[in-house]
DNA sequence: CACCATACGGAGACAGTCTCCGTTTAGCAA
DNA sequence: TTGCTAAACGGAGACTGTCTCCGTATGGTG
């Protein structure tokens, strides 16, 4: 890759992160462009897709994930805070920029989303903590990690759409997790 | 209102249900207006907004969702089937069209949205159903109506957003009834 | 320092939203 | 029937966002 065009993607990479910070994920690209101080063409040869994009933003974002679910485990609580340590942590993660939850949680449907790779991150991450639990025999077993993924994302998707704070989300994920041990 | 604009107030919301059946709640205005045989105008003019528009496309609907919660209530089974009969209806309803789940879900939480009377239905529907429920004591007691429809909607998003299929989303509602119920 | 593969960037095609305003028409009153 | 007017129409076009094409510029190499 040749030095301006690093320079370019890297200068992109920060613009968009500032942007989609401001505006959410359905911010304008052109606009990143412009703000990048390059052309609309630099930017979308560099991010055919605008998930592109995004993908490259959540990079710095995957150790976090890990962090976080490392955090869960280690805490030494019932099932039930375990589950609770995650879901928050797993829904402030994919909270933070707007459109994230929607935007992350139907691409772990989608086997050809850029964002897969991350996504995949998220399912590992979870499946880490799901093992645990169905090792303690805590958890139901008519779902699997997947599901759980889906079940939160949309908790997090209408808090997201909706406006909602910490404390509207919070017994919304109490009541999944009682409803996913027994 | 005069008979003309009356007409093509009837040919539009006609065109617009199948159009929108077709392509979802993000089709183009435009094709709805030509296809209905009006100026783009005519239909801005009649539905300033989007959702006005959906708005008078859910009016036939509403006896539906009254239906639905009457013959959750009538049927004779534990507070676990009466929930999953009522979701499950609910599930059905906000999804007849691809964005219906996010777009109703989040107006919910919105004042000003034209299709606010719609999401009095609803949850009034929904109320009936958990006050029922309440009564016999079988609910938990820090989630009210509108938190539940939040978290049902919030499964039937992440589902019309991935394209889930009934037998993905039936698990999914199992756990917030199971988590709901006491 | 010359060459050329690589990358740039902006004009512009295209699609969708929405408005403005000149034209048409329904409905009524004479 | 005719004439009038408020009501409604409709389409040109402004505006915004996506994305491409291609003439131009330049980094890196021999």
């Amino acid at each position: 890759m040749r030095a301006d065009a690093r320079r370019n993607y890297d200068k992109i990479v920060e613009v968009a992160r500032v942007v989609f910070r401001e505006q959410g994920y359905d911010a304008s690209l052109d606009e990143v462009a412009r703000r990048a101080g390059v052309g609309p063409g630099t930017l979308y040869r560099h991010f055919p897709k605008r998930e592109n994009l995004i993908d490259a933003i959540m990079q710095v974002w995957v150790d976090s994930v890990e962090e976080a679910a490392e955090k869960a485990l280690a805490s030494e609580g019932s099932p039930h805070d375990l589950l609770m340590t995650w879901f928050t942590e797993y829904v402030r993660l994919i909270s933070l920029h707007k459109g994230g939850p929607a935007k992350i949680t139907s691409a772990m449907d989608d086997p050809d989303s850029p964002i897969r790779t991350k996504c995949q991150v998220l399912r590992t991450a979870g499946g880490r903590v799901v093992d645990r639990l169905r090792a303690d025999g805590a958890l139901r077993d008519d779902v699997d990690a997947l599901q759980i993924s889906r079940l939160v994302g949309g908790v997090a998707t209408v808090a997201d759409q909706a406006d909602l704070g910490e404390d509207a989300v919070r017994p919304m994920l109490e009541v999944v997790a009682d409803g996913l041990l027994r």
